[in-house]
DNA sequence: ACATTTTCAGAAATCGTTTTCAGACATTAC
DNA sequence: GTAATGTCTGAAAACGATTTCTGAAAATGT
């Protein structure tokens, strides 16, 4: 059994309102607020928080309910919600639902049960549908995969833009038979996966896009047979970090060289693909923005619950890196962010 | 305002006694549990786990407190206690320090403020000190860094034994100027360091250890002073992922080729080591366990208050890969675990 | 010196649960 | 038919905080 304010009051010769007030920098004479600090120190108080939010009805805490917290995108948004609750003296409620539509319903069900001030989601397609029939009972912020939207406020990458951003890109290179791995979880997948083909279409190309589980073992999986097989491209874009490491993998078991036989362009600018092979051509995302900018939304709409839903659309930037630059080798130069020495001279 | 038992109670035409019972599986006959049910049903009632907590005084959560969630080897752990906590019904709350002593007391704080079931930490050096003169209130688990532990349960890796490993690794393949990295914040660091230097005069090799911050740019720019100056290893010992990230960047800015220049070698099994390069050379921690062991620690010791500390230690598997073999190509094809072939074929 | 205001502190209600205690009713035993 | 036994249900007391209401003492005004 814990210590409670009760224990301070007895100690310190007071009522537990007196206490209380003190805590909370209320209306109390200097000598008695100094000796109720001394009883507090002495027997080690904290307040208990279940308490306070059971009786203010307040309970200070966002909920972040993401895909999956290994997805480095996810930790930095993740950083990025954190910091900002961290100043408006808020605590976070991290939760990772692994793609799996069962344990983001457990986790929705355990914000509702915590009674959080709000929170902040990226849905699967699954949860997102249903988001959109039975409407949370508290505020919420989707992130990065808020679909045609609607009913909430949300902070999303303009994704048709960006994949088309980088079909362009290959295409200025060169390349024509230009494949996809989309992620076929997140609303954000599939508009990766539109942008692409239109933008392939566009052009007068035929898109090939593939829809896997967002994972490491599945795009690594897919893209062994799809290099394999005879409608193997020579160029490829994929639609997140995890897929990407996965088309590298299976470049590599199976010999191919990036990029003079496999292009290789994606999303998500993690430390790893600036040093792998030579670099890797990237959209990166304004990832610590999409959580700040979460937050506001998330603090506006708690201020002012009548608000419009609103949705804020960020711009990723293209990085171009030497997995795209087979054909004119001479762009490299001028383009690159980093050198390429280093890359080359890893070779033993 | 939301929904309480009391409501559902009136709803049903029950007192909020029988409600209770109802949620918790208590004797009440069936034709009022299904009116209850009926009623939670059509108010949407969710249980208020504040009130629930105060009362039955059990928070049913499990504190997780580490230095950096982007670090995958804790994303990883933190899997891996997430997925115990969830089998026994208990929620965990996870927060990280940035390897900041500040955060990590308030922190500390807020576990004790959330009367939490048990915690699993990795602390920083000086809240290791800390935590040994003012002692826990609940039960505690450290992992990673427990250094000499002593009152409390902990499950860490054999870092003198992994260092020397490398050590040896390095010394077999004709490396003599090996230096090493080590981050400066954690016991974890300080002990790899000193397997290094032991295993290093063992043999007759005089050690050249840094300690530096554990994050990729400190790593990189230490590193990238230490090649441009005449005390250059000919290979490099990384203590961490974030440290062993540092070094490859500072090599290929450098343009030092791997493992020609700079043979290197390092702590943590992530994913990019195995595609950068010619493959890195790590030593990978049994991550998952480590979050099962410190769960099962945790577990034993609320059942049980009384026992006295354990201290799991686990070991550690070296995956050699190109990144130190530079010397005995032939060495290559036997020992590497993943085929050679597609790195060498990144090379434009 | 007395009335009025201000300042500070305590009693008690409250938040939404669980749990104890006791009572109501039905069932069984004789 | 009464006593003894179960089965179910409700009233009320916690849990540990905050907050309202009220009153006592002190400070102020005249």
């Amino acid at each position: 059994m814990s210590i409670s304010i009760k224990d301070v009051a007895e100690k310190a010769g007071v009522s537990v309102a007196t206490v209380s007030r003190v805590l909370s920098e209320g209306p109390v004479r200097a000598d008695t607020k100094e000796r109720v600090h001394a009883a507090i120190k002495a027997l080690g108080y904290r307040p208990n928080l279940s308490a306070r939010r059971l009786r203010t009805q307040h309970a200070q805490t966002i909920g972040l309910i993401v895909s999956d917290i290994r997805n480095p995108f996810f930790t930095a948004v993740g950083r990025g919600v954190e910091d900002a609750a961290y100043r408006a003296g808020m605590r976070v409620l991290l939760c990772n639902t692994d793609e799996n539509v069962e344990r983001e319903r457990m986790y929705l069900r355990l914000m509702q049960e915590e009674r959080v001030t709000g929170l902040i989601l990226a849905p699967t397609l699954a949860m997102l549908d249903q988001l959109q029939k039975n409407p949370l009972q508290f505020p919420a912020v989707l992130i990065d995969r808020a679909g045609a939207g609607g009913l909430y406020d949300s902070v999303v990458l303009d994704n048709r833009e960006a994949a088309n951003t980088l079909v362009e890109h290959l295409f200025e290179e060169g390349y024509r038979r230009i494949g996809g791995v989309f992620g076929q979880t997140s609303a954000t997948g599939l508009e990766r996966r539109d942008g692409y083909c239109a933008s392939m279409k566009a052009r007068g190309l035929t898109p090939d896009p593939r829809l896997l589980p967002p994972t490491v073992d599945a795009g690594e999986k897919a893209m062994s047979e799809w290099l394999a097989g005879p409608d193997a491209p020579e160029a490829i874009i994929a639609s997140n970090g995890l897929l990407l490491m996965g088309v590298v993998k299976a470049a590599q078991r199976l010999g191919r060289a990036i990029p003079s036989d496999l292009a290789v362009a994606g999303f998500d600018n993690e430390d790893w693909t600036e040093v792998v092979g030579p670099g890797l051509t990237v959209i990166e995302q304004p990832v610590h923005d999409i959580g700040r900018n979460a937050m506001s939304l998330l603090f506006d709409r708690l201020q002012n619950p009548g608000l419009a839903p609103r949705k804020v659309v960020l711009s990723g930037r293209c990085i171009v890196r030497g997995s795209t630059l087979a054909s004119k080798p001479a762009a490299l130069a001028e383009n690159r962010s980093a050198p390429l020495t280093g890359a080359a001279a890893m070779n033993p």
